[in-house]
DNA sequence: GTCAATGCAAATTGTTTGCAAACGT
DNA sequence: ACGTTTGCAAACAATTTGCATTGAC
């Protein structure tokens, strides 16, 4: 991981008052050095392997903020429950969820982002973020 | 209300041995005549103050009928709330959310959806159904 | 040593489920 | 009359919160 990804949380956690603790910096280390797309529960399960000691709540409250601060993305299906990516060093993407297996491919559209941008601005709105989410099947 | 609307009710329900109840029927009815996006207190609440009294369980059980017979949309935002609008009769569209306001605009773009088409098909999907959703705020 | 962070367990919230009473056919 | 639907309250699951203990600085 590059050292400016620690330096840009430390000045977070700054900003926010907050402390460099070894359960917030894993939480940051595992989704920004993982692709993927993890619930809280997977966060955790996969640390306590590494004999990393979070509860739900510090991983809560942690993840808030990794979305707060542009670390990570936060994306909420029709199942209601939250899941977390590293949005660090990536380019943006949207998601194609296969209905199936439950896979997620990411994909981007330069013309889909730039057609969005121009409605939005026909109503006289600017976009802030936006959800694009495929729910696909294989071709058989 | 369009008559073959409620035949149509009355066929999903005929299919899935169901019985043609009050609260089911009050339900489909209040979202059928009524355009926007509710969750399902207010549509409970809405449906108490004109008398007629349906009870969460019941809610939701009709709400999963409705959506699985295509009659209406769910649609989960970050806040993990399930929201519910009527389909019959409205062209597909996806949603512009004001992040201040909390207001939802419709907005359609047939170029959109071909891209997306695309993209899915470029990787061997096919696209079951898709959540697009641009959360913007008034340009000042 | 101080004040904030953590983990736990309890609280909260949206949704689902089991079951006795009420209702549609 | 029958089997289904309903409403209630309890169960659930994801997330949040209060508080005593632990830890960063």
């Amino acid at each position: 991981m590059k050292n400016s990804y620690i330096i840009s949380f430390k000045e977070a956690l700054k900003k926010e008052n907050l402390k460099f603790t070894n359960q917030r910096y894993s939480i940051f280390k595992f989704l920004v050095n993982n692709d993927g797309h993890y619930d809280c529960d997977s966060i955790i399960n996969y640390l306590n392997k590494s004999k990393i000691k979070v509860s739900k709540a510090t991983a809560y409250r942690t993840l808030d903020l990794l979305v707060k601060y542009d670390f990570c993305r936060k994306m909420v299906l029709d199942d209601g429950i939250a899941r977390y990516e590293n949005k660090l060093d990536t380019e943006h993407h949207d998601h194609m969820i296969c209905v199936d297996t439950g896979k997620i491919i990411e994909f981007v559209s330069p013309e889909i982002e730039k057609i969005q941008d121009e409605i939005a601005q026909q109503k006289g709105y600017k976009i802030i973020k936006h959800v694009h989410q495929l729910f696909v099947k294989k071709i058989s």
